[in-house]
RNA sequence: GGAGAGAUGGCCGAGUGGCUGAAGGCGCUCCCCUGCUAAGGGAGUAUGGGCUUAUACCCCAUCGAGGGUUCGAAUCCCUCUCUCUCCGCCA
């Protein structure tokens, strides 16, 4: 959440700086709670004290032996005035909770403004796109071909969605995985996490996808938990009502987990294939970091991602999300987007993003400068490094074969047991 | 799932209705003393909020979470969560 300063100090330039991205903020019902907030408080503050200093008086009074009987008359009559104020006091603050949970995150200055996603900033083009001298298949036709990816089978086990795997490219899919963790594990400094894939409404109020979002969750009824959307949600949450020392900072998380996302509005889109899934997996990036130090972890955590496209050789581009397209809890995001042949265009298969203090301020993250020796809040920030299933298609479309064969980036060979080529199952 | 015990500050730990935001110890910070080391003496050491020019005072809240009783709750009552022990079950 925004800082709650700015709405009572600087209410209308935050409107404003709200605008930008679409968010029409309720100035006046923020200006006239705030107003009575600060008096029903102050009024609640005063009443509280006064039932202080006579309830003292009694214990005192009842310690030297004396009548005590006036003195607790006079304080009953306190009672029901300061139960009422109390009582608004808890409605005013729960109305401008509610409000300022569902405020998004102001944007960067280096964000572009824009109105749709035509309007992100490209930054750069990595690697060439392939050219074929045949016609190109996308990945449900390669997977069928192979026989070795059937939605079929898992509409029939679960639903529209989802996707089974048999034999090499279920083995693919694991070495893509491997290959990232290793990846990030040695070479770039992380930390890897397990985590539960079940986690409580306190924890996803903490990354921002709770309340608002509830309905791209999967929740589980019986016991009031939600299946992970992100691994970011788990593992940013390490840090909620912690105070870290300076010393431990940056702190540098990856983790590999299924994500599970309801999909809901997103009927018809991308329905073909398994570009958008119920479930899938993911590598996950996630950096804690000194508020002064997050604009280069969100370049450090950005090539991070890019490198293991740069590894396995698969074209990519990286474009700053624009004002319009930028996520709920997002300062800056850059967006790495693959190459996918059979739609000739650029798809997203990363996203990264700094979210400032946001997350920091509904977790209570903090950290403790030593130049203040007060905690102050830290900076959090995430990405995919990356998502394992576009990975994976962007893979067999980028090295498929005339044959509908799929030839292996040299950097995954040692994760495939000397397999250089996938090829059609005789068998199916 | 059944039976029982517990949750207090960075840590350990006292506290069963009143000057307890919380004894004592450890740790940490600063100062003093000591010609090394060890020991010793003193002071300080939670978080959020209100007020404020102020990280100074003062005030409010917080002893797992949420309700309740009371003039007054860390202490009493209810619900929930988590931890530990025993039994059962189990990858």
């Amino acid at each position: 959440m925004i800082d709650p300063n700015l709405l009572r100090k600087e209410l209308d330039e935050t409107a404003r700086r709200l605008a930008v991205r679409g968010f029409v903020l309720e100035v006046e019902r923020l200006r006239a709670l705030e107003e009575e907030r600060k008096a029903v408080q102050t009024r609640t503050q005063e009443l509280q004290n006064e039932r202080n200093v006579r309830s003292k008086a009694i214990g005192k009074a009842k310690a030297a032996g004396e009548d005590i009987e006036p003195l607790v008359k006079d304080v009953s009559r306190l009672g029901d005035a300061l139960k009422e104020s109390e009582t608004r006091l808890d409605q005013i603050q729960g109305a401008l909770n509610d409000i300022i949970l569902g405020i998004p995150n102001l944007t960067h200055e280096t964000v572009p403004v824009g109105k749709s996603e035509e309007d992100n900033r490209e930054e750069r083009r990595v690697g060439e796109a392939p050219s074929f001298d045949f016609e190109v298949k996308d990945h449900v036709d390669l997977g069928a071909g192979l026989g070795h990816m059937d939605f079929e089978l898992a509409g029939k086990l679960a639903g529209s969605r989802f996707v089974t795997f048999s034999g090499p490219i279920a083995k693919l899919h694991r070495a893509l995985a491997r290959f990232m963790l290793d990846l990030h594990v040695k070479e770039h400094g992380y930390t890897e996490m397990y985590v539960p894939l079940l986690v409580n409404p306190e924890t996803l109020t903490g990354t921002g996808q709770l309340p608002k979002f509830g309905e791209d969750l999967f929740h589980i009824d019986s016991a009031d938990l939600y299946l992970i959307p992100t691994a970011e949600v788990p593992v940013t949450n390490i840090v909620r009502d912690r105070i870290v020392e300076a010393r431990e900072l940056p702190l540098k998380f990856v983790s590999h987990t299924p994500c599970f996302r309801s999909e809901a509005g997103s009927y018809g889109k991308d329905t073909r294939g398994m570009l958008r899934q119920h479930q899938f997996e993911k590598v996950e990036l996630v950096h804690i970091v000194r508020p002064q130090d997050s604009y280069d972890a969100l370049e450090e955590l950005t090539a991070n991602a890019e490198e293991v496209l740069k590894r396995i050789e698969l074209p990519y581009r990286v474009v700053t999300l624009c004002t319009a397209d930028i996520g709920f809890g997002a300062a800056k995001t850059y967006d790495i987007e693959v190459w996918m042949p059979a739609q000739d265009r650029y798809r997203e298969i990363s996203s990264c993003s700094n979210c400032e203090d946001f997350q920091a301020r509904r977790m209570k993250a903090r950290w403790r400068n030593p130049e203040s020796g007060k905690p102050e809040l830290v900076h959090t920030l995430n990405g995919s490094g990356l998502a394992v299933g576009r990975t994976l298609i962007a893979l067999m479309e980028n090295y498929q074969q005339l044959d509908g064969s799929i030839r292996i980036p040299e950097a995954l060979k040692s994760y495939m047991d000397g397999v250089e080529l996938i090829v059609p199952d005789r068998k199916s």
